[in-house]
RNA sequence: GCGCCCGUAGCUCAGUUGGAUAGAGCGGCAGACUCCGGAUCUGCAGGCCGAAGGUUCGAGUCCUUUCGGGCGCGCCA
């Protein structure tokens, strides 16, 4: 739990640039040190100058020769500072520093990579909130993956971070679900054709549902409904619940908190909430609905709050469910919708500042569509009619690390092609074996020293001098930047930067193991090199654990 | 019509929150140590980053306009 490399270089070189008095303390812009995309340039590298000269009055190059000559040296465990032409400093960590950092990574171990940059700050991060009318589909397991490693992120940077599933549990589509179902019985009883209500769901799983019922307490249950869909609503939600839940679990998700709807209702906090909001003078009447003025507060209109039929809307009940997490204290949230609620937005953010939370208080990701294929030829997904690819087909069908790492392999907001026939095959042309394997080969490396009767020396017994071929540099510098990346994934709330990180980790071990033998060589130098190895599957490890997909020993 | 997302190699996508010579996987072609796992590695081919302007030392990244694709615009949830 030690400052990250980056961390102690921006420090190295904020002081050195105030040293350079180049410009006034306030003034001083954020500091960006960041890995150069060509080796060529060092490990790190810093614009300071650059954007400081101008104000500064004094040519960039000179500024940098200035800053760098002030830049700590030690502090920073850097072993060369240089400037190159328009006026980049450019540093090199000190062989020393590589070496220490293989030692730091076996004696954290899966705590290497982890910082406290939160504080144990309260952040909540909610998705999936599908309504329990059905089962989820690939959007919802695309979500899922992106939410859950996202509070593994959270919480490996320091935050307090709580995963949480909102269940709408009441209102018109629970009501449809209950007349579906109550149909399917009716249908199953044989009483002819369902009659499904044309907005209810006509999905094979209800008929599925409805017959698993035994005969005499269908009986039973349409007596008591009558004409409503009371019972039948609340069996089918309970059902639909415990549906998404195992799947979800199945996917490797479990939420901290599933909050229900009906609970804010019954708790009276949606009426509490209206008055919290007349309370802002922001809800007038008209049509003999209640709205509140969002257009002035980022919104585009203003929105109905309460019908003339006195019912509240979706949107006040989402609002005192917004309430009640800032009243729970979360300092931060995080909201994950699917595209078609991406609309909501600005309504969201206006009712936010309504209530006077802190402009950044909320924060909404929006994950994009996902569309099947098979090899070209795209799947065919009706919701209308109930047909489409599930969480737990996609999970049966390809597997849960391949999925997730399949969704964490793009970035949040864009559309996905997710090819179900590479994703099922388990060869070269899968990129989700890429990570896993140089895992498998790290592991099958040490059982193999193991069985050759290698014993392990202490790690101050290891000569890590001896690591000098390009392939081990390399190793050792990608294993530095471990935990710049997790700090970046987090801040950003990027986690496909940890997947193509990891690819790019096992891309310099698959290139090491290539080029050189560990057991079998001079015994020092396998020593060394099995720590070298040894870090390697620690960091794999890790990482992959940030975005919940397994790290084989054997394969 | 208004709003959001996307447009990067033949295909699917990355691109370190404005940096230096734009990358990976798949697909194509040509190769790899009798030895720790060949689900790997090496090399070649493939690009005007949809288009046009602008901002500045510097743009795939930011702004404007425009073209194309996806999705939203209810007193539904």
């Amino acid at each position: 739990m030690r400052k990250s490399i980056a961390d102690r270089i921006r420090e190295a070189v904020r002081e050195a640039a105030l040293k350079s008095g180049a410009v006034p303390e306030g003034e001083l812009p954020q500091i960006v040190v960041e890995k150069p995309r060509s080796p060529e340039h060092g490990d790190f590298s810093t614009n300071v100058a650059m954007l400081l000269s101008a104000r500064a009055g004094r040519r960039p190059e000179d500024l940098a020769a200035d800053i760098a000559a002030r830049i700590d040296k030690a502090a920073a465990s850097l072993s060369d500072v240089e400037i190159q032409k328009p006026g980049f400093i450019n540093m090199r960590l000190s062989r020393d520093f590589l070496e220490e950092n293989l030692r730091v990574i076996l004696t954290e171990a899966e705590d290497y990579g982890k910082s406290d940059f939160g504080g144990g700050e309260p952040v909540q991060v909610e998705f999936v909130s599908a309504n329990p009318t059905g089962p989820l589909n690939v959007v919802s397991a695309r979500a899922a993956a992106v939410g859950d490693s996202l509070v593994r992120l959270m919480k490996a940077c320091g935050y307090d971070a709580r995963s949480e599933f909102f269940v709408n549990d009441s209102g018109t589509q629970v009501e449809l679900l209950g007349l579906s179902l109550k149909a399917r019985v009716e249908e199953a009883l044989g009483r002819g054709e369902a009659k499904i209500p044309d907005q209810g769901y006509h999905g094979q799983y209800l008929a599925d549902l409805a017959g698993e019922i035994p005969r005499e307490k269908a009986l039973e249950m349409l007596d008591d409904a009558g004409e409503t869909s009371g019972r039948f609503s609340r069996f089918a939600v309970e059902r639909m619940h415990e549906a998404q839940k195992s799947g979800l679990e199945a996917f490797g998700v479990r939420f901290d908190q599933w909050f229900r709807e009906s609970s804010l209702h019954t708790a009276g906090r949606v009426e509490e909430t209206l008055k919290a909001l007349r309370q802002s003078g922001l809800v007038y009447e008209k049509d003999g609905a209640l709205w509140l003025k969002t257009s002035g507060l980022g919104d585009d209109g203003d929105r109905v709050v309460r019908k003339s039929s006195g019912e509240p809307t979706y949107f006040l009940s989402d609002i005192a469910y917004h309430k009640n997490k800032f009243e729970r204290g979360f300092k931060k949230v995080i909201d994950i919708w699917g595209p078609d609620h991406h609309g909501h937005v600005p309504r969201m953010k206006a009712a936010a500042r309504a209530l006077r939370y802190p402009e950044d208080w909320l924060e909404v990701l929006i994950v994009q569509w996902v569309r099947l294929v098979r090899g070209t030829t795209p799947v065919s997904m009706s919701k209308r009619a109930g047909e489409f690819v599930t969480l737990s087909d996609l999970v049966s069908e390809v597997g849960t690390d391949c999925a997730r790492f399949f969704f964490l392999m793009r970035r949040v907001e864009s559309h996905l092609d997710f090819d179900l026939d590479l994703a099922k095959k388990q060869s070269d042309e899968n990129p989700v074996y890429y990570v896993q394997y140089a895992h498998a080969r790290v592991s099958s490396i040490l059982e193999f020293a193991r069985e050759a009767g290698v014993g392990f020396c202490t790690l101050g017994e290891a000569d890590l001098k001896l690591l000098q071929t390009p392939e081990e540099v390399a190793v050792m510098r990608e294993l530095a930047n471990f935990p710049e990346y997790v700090r970046a994934a987090c801040a950003t709330r990027e986690p496909q930067r940890i997947t193509s990180y990891l690819t790019s980790v096992a891309t310099a071990l698959h290139q090491f193991y290539h080029h050189s033998r560990v057991v079998g060589t001079e015994q020092n130098l396998m020593q060394a090199r099995l720590v070298l190895v040894r870090a390697v599957r620690t960091v794999i490890r890790n990482g992959l654990d940030l975005i919940g997909v397994s790290a084989p020993d054997k394969m």
